[in-house]
DNA sequence: TTTAGCACTCATATATTGACAATGCTAACA
DNA sequence: TGTTAGCATTGTCAATATATGAGTGCTAAA
């Protein structure tokens, strides 16, 4: 499709840009490609007219286009070594063995997110097709009880209940010894029906109490956790030139807070997976790099947001240095 | 220190101010008070010597001063009612007895961050000083536990621990009994020293695999979550006009993203607290208006921070409604 | 196929201008 | 003594002009 010095020129155009954030003129690249920017000058009109390039306006150097970057990634773009310096600062979180899984993944995104200028993204899988494997009730007080749920992938989930009326320790212990019983097994979504179906006429039997008792379960047991999202470095993408109007900052700073928009970004296939402008679902403006994780039982996905313009071969790098270490150690 | 006619003028700007966000003229004002514009310009200028007022320049209208908004939260300010409009939102909220202290809190400063065009923050209090009340630990699989912790204010924290070696369960269940024997009552930020200096020795006569497992059980002891801290509603503010230049909102948001700076919001004092400008330790061009609550053994602080140029009224009179109704039900 | 050269276009920066919205000040007034 | 009318002054804001420079497209020649 293209030929080796279109190839060339693309690659340079496309890297400059993205190092210097500014259209790329032909005289600028001469020199490189050992011709005249005349010559150059016809090799980018050419690359314009098949959409690979385009002009700020109609004097101004290339800039790469949506699909210019996707060629980009896509054909020319080569894997790279993470360079030693990005490794060391990496490797003090990689070293820390005492970290878990989720303090690694956080604290390295955290790192990555400074050194490349991105926003970095964690999506915590949620737990909903875990299968709850113990129940446990901790009184805390008179009308407060605590409940636990583990499942059986090891995630945690407690709720306060509030048992308003006096309700006998006896009646409590009867109810969970019953509700441990019948929901233990049970995915973690599928646990109201239960509860509503199975266990409810059971306690309506043996418990005294059982309407307020059951209540309380009911609403404590239905709502668990979504997913959990953390963000870091929002700060450090908006430095990039091309966030360099408020109007542009509100509109991310606004879709960075909808949950909606950001649980999108969870992602299904393995790998790295990189979205470009509208292929994102989140702005023609950016880039999404996202890679899915499992870990220890763990998953969940991790994701990289900026500019169009970012370094995609060291993004690349990073993100599968971290996958790398995830295996072994924590 | 004012008289009659000055404090009126003083409320009428800053109010006009508040709502306009445009500076004020003595034209716009004379009708009000009755007098004409040269009048107003007089006493004016004399609000502006006492430091209450300013100009934006030399031929601007006024401008209340970090100062000015001082003084008219300290004596001008009247408490108002919430708005029947503005109840009937939050009214939603507080009566849905299903929810959770934390969840009501948050939901309503999402109702209040809209409301206002403030931005809500909610630090949940830090557990460092709760005690242990009981700790359990439950097997996942092999070489994975699941630590919980509950403290005797009905806080929860579980920990994985990873157990590389083959331990047996015998072992564990001793450690276990140990360890809930001895730190049981410990406060939170303690249990590190109790552990290595009362539980250590012992184990280490009573239990075979002592290292592993006390390594394991202590990183999981001695890092427990900080205090929690969630945003909402920072798009809200940043419409504002205060917010429309780039750098401003970059400097903002990276303040908000500023864990340190976040942390400092906490309270001590009890009720409202309004801290304008420099008094923030956030930023001269802010307001924060702070409240510590503290209902079923749960205690935090929520704050809204916003533009100077706030209606301290309304946020005076939908915090303390958020306070009333967290007393009685949830 | 490549290149030199030139006309053309647009962004950016800087001045210039006029209209406007305030103010401060002074002198007259009640 | 406090209030007011009137006017010069000052700054903002938006529109317009002007110069400069960087880059392109195109054409004709190498």
């Amino acid at each position: 499709m293209l030929n080796d010095r279109q190839t060339k020129l693309l690659k340079i155009i496309v890297e400059d840009y993205i190092k210097t954030a500014r259209p790329v003129s032909s005289k600028a690249i001469c020199d490189i490609l050992n011709c005249s920017s005349a010559t150059i000058r016809n090799e980018m009109s050419y690359l314009e007219e098949t959409g690979l390039l385009e002009k700020t306006h109609i004097s101004s150097g290339r800039v790469p286009s949506e699909k210019g970057y996707r060629y980009y990634v896509d054909h020319i773009l080569e894997p790279r070594e993470l360079n030693g310096e990005d490794m060391l600062k990496l490797q003090t979180i990689v070293n820390n063995s005492s970290l878990m899984l989720d303090d690694y993944i956080s604290k390295s995104m955290e790192i990555v997110s400074e050194m490349t200028n991105l926003t970095a993204i964690v999506l915590g899988k949620s737990s909903k097709d875990n299968c709850v494997s113990k129940v446990e009730v901790v009184p805390i007080n008179e009308h407060n009880l605590i409940a636990i749920v583990i499942t059986d992938k090891g995630h945690v989930e407690h709720k306060n209940l509030t048992i308003k009326e006096n309700v006998s320790i006896n009646d409590i212990k009867q109810t969970v010894d019953l509700i441990n019983k019948m929901i233990i097994g049970t995915q973690l979504n599928e646990v109201g029906k239960v509860l509503e179906y199975e266990v409810k006429p059971i306690i309506a039997r043996y418990v005294k109490q059982h309407e307020v008792l059951y209540n309380a379960f009911y609403t404590a047991f239905t709502d668990f956790a979504k997913e959990s999202v953390t963000m870091t470095g929002r700060k450090n993408m908006l430095m990039q030139p091309e966030f360099n109007n408020a109007d542009k900052i509100r509109d991310i700073i606004s879709k960075f807070e909808d949950k909606e928009i950001v649980d999108k970004i969870e992602e299904n296939d393995n790998g790295i997976n990189i979205y470009i402008g509208s292929e994102t679902e989140f702005d023609d403006d950016v880039t999404i790099v996202k890679m899915k994780y499992e870990a220890n039982g763990e998953e969940g996905t991790i994701a990289l947001v900026g500019p169009k313009r970012m370094e995609y071969d060291k993004v690349i790098a990073l993100l599968e240095y971290i996958k790398e270490n995830m295996k072994e150690g924590n």
